[in-house]
RNA sequence: GCCCCCGUCGUCUAGCGGCCUAGGACGCCGCCCUCUCACGGCGGUAGCGAGGGUUCGAAUCCCUUCGGGGGUACCA
């Protein structure tokens, strides 16, 4: 490092030798409510990023606003990145040789460094009151000025400054900004990036927290960070982060400023207009891990391109939208990504859950798709936990799963299809809409299917079929639509339902039969 | 107000001076398959914000304009 050895010595912090990774990047979220979309989008672009080049990736807590802090916060940002399969290498839960990973918990490796750029003339102390602040600003934007901090107190010692108005006992410590500061720097994804002269910002705040400012920077040098990865939104902050590395003497790492996702209405997204905004919204509404880190990775970042030679010797190309995330690490360069703020559609993303549930074995789309049967009661008013699935339940659900697989977006939708499968014939509720398409010839289906199937020995969906199409279309020469919808009614108590036959051929015969004549008693 | 970033179908994107009468995906529409709903297959709809340049040639380069977004905190 470039500052000098005595300093090294006394007080201030330094890097930790051999680090790991010749690529470290971090994902730094603040626990300060339930953890947001964009915080996945980051992680997932880190991730990539670092695993393409063999690095590291850390999580590291910026809590450094005490009054935004929310309790539980950073165990869901834990519990909802590891759902995503975003797991880092080092952070606060699982350790690593950068600790402590909690800003909180550095407030003491900060200080030296504010002591150390007060000292240098490089930082001041400031006892503005907020209040004085504001009307400086108001005046400031009245006047048609770019509003920033006045310097009242630069030079001045605290009796000095306690003479003039808007005094507080309580300082902060600003940088002082010079005449050369950077405004100008190379991006990663954009290339060379103006940004705005930057203001006396404050770096330590009077409660003894670093702002956002100081604790990036210090923490990113000392945790070795090569490549800053985050959102548009810090552009207009690089200038002051690139003069405190100036004035503390260290290197500057990379910068890579990732394109905001917007709501619909193309503004930044918020949890108010947007409930997909927060990431435990996907896991509430039936969504895969898998699929929603596909469709991330989709925002911003082109498909995977295959370009092959064509039966001519052209050139054949063909676009590919579904992948993994090893796919997505594998292919992942920073100039590909688009500067262009995405849209959160979430079409596509229905699409793609869609194509991964249709994907998943039998035993994997059980499991995955019991926590919501559960939640929903769907097996019974007294079945609510996964202890109390019994095999024959689960026998049955495996038998569904290949029915119900197919026709599925969101995993919330298995309860519909599931729940006439686990009721009793006398339970089983007749859905009106259902019951309105019936035509007069139900009645007449119903006994004459009834029939058939009471003299049919072995219940499979095969013999089903021809028995009932047998008594149905051949015998009462109706037309199979016609002629299914009463049975479909009877076996599901629904207008739409998993395929007739198999289904029967689940519920079994006298569970098949006792539906079929408790339909037809109530027409 | 001031500063910065960005502008290809409704949405996600390919394109980085001629391969573009702009390609793919999702959505939407139609047809096929079909016991409902899906899945699957086939086809269709729709876009370079506008105006100036530069060039033999512009979606691609430059300027202006319009539009959108972000920042402007003792929040991150």
């Amino acid at each position: 490092m470039t500052h000098s050895p005595e300093r090294d010595s006394v007080t201030l912090p330094t890097v930790p030798a051999d680090l790991p990774g010749t690529v470290r990047v971090r994902v730094a979220p603040s626990p300060t409510g339930d953890p947001h979309v964009g915080t996945a989008y980051m992680a997932l672009f880190n991730l990539a990023f670092a695993r393409n080049q063999g690095g590291k990736f850390l999580f590291r807590l910026e809590d450094t606003d005490q009054n935004r802090y929310t309790e539980g916060s950073e165990q869901q940002l834990f519990d909802t990145l590891h759902w995503l399969g975003l797991n880092w290498d080092e952070g606060p839960d699982i350790g690593g040789p950068c600790e402590p990973y909690r800003q909180s918990e550095r407030l003491d490796t900060y200080r030296p460094f504010v002591e150390q750029l007060i000292a240098d003339g490089h930082a001041y102390y400031c006892w503005c009151t907020p209040e004085r602040l504001a009307l400086m600003r108001e005046s400031q934007r009245k006047a048609n000025r770019p509003t920033g901090y006045d310097r009242l107190c630069y030079g001045k010692t605290e009796a000095e400054r306690a003479t003039l108005p808007g005094f507080t006992p309580n300082p902060v410590v600003r940088m002082l900004v010079p005449e050369d500061a950077p405004t100008r720097f190379a991006d990663v994804i954009r290339g060379e990036v103006n940004a705005p002269f930057p203001d006396d910002q404050v770096i330590l705040k009077a409660d003894g927290f670093p702002t956002y400012h100081l604790a990036v920077v210090v923490d990113d040098h000392l945790m070795g960070i090569t490549h800053v990865v985050r959102g548009e939104e810090w552009i207009s902050s690089t200038p002051k982060h690139l003069l405190l590395y100036r004035f503390l003497g260290w290197p500057t790492p990379q910068f890579a400023h990732m394109p905001l996702l917007r709501n619909a209405d193309r503004s930044k997204i918020s949890k108010r207009k947007n409930p997909a905004a927060r990431l435990l919204w996907f896991r509430e509404q039936g969504y895969l891990p898998q699929a929603l880190v596909n469709f991330l990775s989709l925002l911003g970042y082109p498909p995977i391109i295959d370009t092959a030679a064509g039966p001519n010797g052209e050139n054949v190309v063909t676009e590919r939208e579904v992948r993994s995330f090893e796919e997505f690490a594998e292919d992942f360069d920073f100039g590909k990504i688009s500067t262009v703020g995405p849209i959160f559609d979430m079409k596509k993303l229905d699409w793609l859950n869609g194509v991964y549930i249709r994907e998943l074995s039998t035993a994997d789309f059980v499991q995955a798709v019991l926590p919501y049967l559960l939640a929903d009661k769907a097996f019974g008013p007294d079945i609510d936990s996964e202890r109390q699935v019994s095999e024959p339940i689960r026998e049955r659900l495996a038998a569904l799963a290949p029915l119900i697989q197919t026709r599925m977006t969101k995993l919330t939708e298995a309860t519909d299809y599931v729940r006439p499968f686990f009721s009793d014939a006398e339970q089983l509720p007749i859905a009106d809409d259902a019951k309105a398409q019936l035509k007069d010839s139900a009645p007449q289906v119903l006994s004459a299917v009834t029939d058939a199937l009471a003299a049919l020995d072995e219940w499979t969906a095969e013999n089903l079929e021809a028995s009932i199409r047998q008594t149905v279309i051949e015998g009462l020469e109706l037309k199979p639509k016609v002629g299914f919808t009463p049975i479909r009614v009877a076996t599901s108590g629904q207008r739409i339902s998993p395929p007739l036959f198999e289904s029967l051929e689940i519920l079994g015969k006298d569970e098949s039969l006792r539906r079929l004549r408790r339909l037809a008693g109530s027409l």
